[in-house]
DNA sequence: CTTGACCTTTCACCTACTGGAAACGTTAGC
DNA sequence: GCTAACGTTTCCAGTAGGTGAAAGGTCAAG
């Protein structure tokens, strides 16, 4: 099939598959016209693709994701290690976002909101102790 | 002062600095030798951006809040409502990223992480069903 | 035979920096 | 005055993960 159709297929844009291919995530057969050639394991490997995204594992994450996919004499404590250390990353990024969360939300609360200009907000972005 | 000490009392560095002269949104004067000079409003200005960027805004967030920050008859009601939103994407992001670590905690526990190739976290990867 | 939908490539752009290279300026020691 | 060690300047390129646009080739229907 064309890429229009595995774009279909896996849920992913024509480009996003080119780009993948540009990465060396997936390498399809070339037809006479020079067309790319999907088969459904292609398509099965672009879901893969989709799916390991949308879990937030990096292009990096993938590759390697796929490498133990394919390989079967895998060990499955190689693939948990990696969703162990995706789980970590989001585990820092969700407490890095609920400190800010926490730091804006009393910020907001403190200002009026209203037509003066007096705001709190800017207060604190200018003012000028050390914070870290 | 020049570049080296003005990222000495901002806390950020030189090329951070000479980013954001190129963003627009600091322009120190220069002296003969073509050496940027920067005044202690510049380093306030610079202060006042590290902590905006601290706080998770955009550099055109931070383009807003300055010119409002420069701004003596502004409303308090601008630079709440940039807040707001910038607080509601947070506010999005957590939600997401909690999501996704709910997901992946629960794969995670299901694989044994031994050196057997069997493998839950490949399987929901390579599964074929819609999940959209 | 033309039209429109599809496909190809290459290049540039996005955010927010960071790094390197080559050249110039300044300062301290000898 | 010379040299070494920095500091500063510019420009170019790269990062992650794509998206967009331009300019052209291919194909099926009418």
């Amino acid at each position: 099939m064309n890429i229009g159709k595995a774009a279909n297929q896996s849920g992913m844009q024509t480009r996003t598959i080119r780009f993948y291919e540009q990465e060396g995530l997936i390498t399809p057969a070339r037809r006479n016209n020079g067309y790319r050639e999907y088969s459904d394991a292609d398509v099965h490997k672009l879901r893969f693709l989709h799916r390991a995204r949308g879990l937030g594992f990096s292009l990096e994450e993938c590759r390697q994701l796929m490498s133990l996919y394919a390989d079967k004499s895998r060990a499955s404590a190689d693939v948990k290690a990696i969703a162990n250390q995706h789980l970590e990353h989001i585990r820092i990024k969700i407490i890095e976002l609920q400190s800010l969360q926490g730091t804006l939300e009393h910020l907001v609360k403190s200002c009026r909101g209203d037509r003066r200009p007096e705001c709190p907000i800017l207060d604190d972005l200018s003012s000028n102790f050390e914070r870290d």
